[in-house]
DNA sequence: TTTACAAATGATAATCGTTATCACAAATGG
DNA sequence: CCATTTGTGATAACGATTATCATTTGTAAA
């Protein structure tokens, strides 16, 4: 019942916290690759699944598209970039949310809930003014 | 640019509407092959994808599931089941959850925002209780 | 009303992210 | 030690979706 650390284990998680983004399992594949170069994809994804199952780690699934990892366990809100699909945390005041509620609920039994903010990163905001001062 | 409306299309969205749920691509295909058995799940994609990109149906991609097409095509939110995966719209303020706003929106031109719920439906709830009582 | 062209269809292959399988290699705990 | 988990790497299988392509259908001009 208790988690083993194994070498892979801790450098999968050791380079998710590294980054301190919200990484895909075949990013972190990549990084875990440079340090131990024979790791399988297969254990990435089995370990990501294991540390986000302990809460170690979150597990995102973002608007339809791979699942990203979270070096930050603790619940919050992301946005997230419809061109390139970096995900971002959001500072967003989860309290004065709440208030709002909801209300019809249709019976459901409420678990929780996740607000996913859209929108253009700086980055591909700069790449696309290029683009159309070139036209 | 201005779509045809062709027998499958027709049908497809007129399953969809006469559902008044979320249904998937495959759910879908199964309702519209009772009336053209012919239809190929291909056609079935292909239209669903050239219907909510011309706004006429919606498409939500909720919690890195199947995608589900929606009759309604105005913004609202939706409230999902976390064991069945049913959908359903949640009849939430948008307004004043406009007007929680975010402090720190990371440079990010923002498109919109999308509030996801999650819980167990009715009929789980209903379903787990009975599994309860026979332990 | 033929003829040309564009668009849509059905069948099926290919793709992508993820999971499952399985033989082999650690680790654990008497 | 030895027996018993547990984890690993390689790879096959999977499910949802998308791409391809030969054929059919619709549109519209000649
Ligand atoms: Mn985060
Ligand atoms: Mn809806
Ligand atoms: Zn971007
Ligand atoms: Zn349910």
């Amino acid at each position: 019942m208790q988690l083993r650390m194994t070498n892979q284990r801790e450098m999968i998680l050791r380079e998710l916290r590294k980054s301190k983004q919200h990484l895909t399992a075949d990013e972190l594949y990549e990084k875990v690759k440079k340090i131990m170069p024979r790791i399988s994809l297969a254990t990435v994804y089995r370990n990501l699944e294991i540390l986000s199952e302990a809460g170690i780690i979150g597990k995102l699934e973002v608007s339809g598209r791979q699942k990203r990892f979270d070096y930050e366990v603790e619940e919050h809100d992301h946005i997230y970039c419809v061109v390139c699909h970096r995900v971002d945390n959001l500072e967003i005041d989860r309290e004065s949310i709440r208030e709002v509620g909801w209300n019809s609920d249709k019976g459901y039994a409420v678990h929780g809930y996740r607000l996913e903010v859209a929108g253009i990163c700086p980055e591909c905001q700069r790449k696309r003014s290029k683009k159309e001062k070139k036209q």
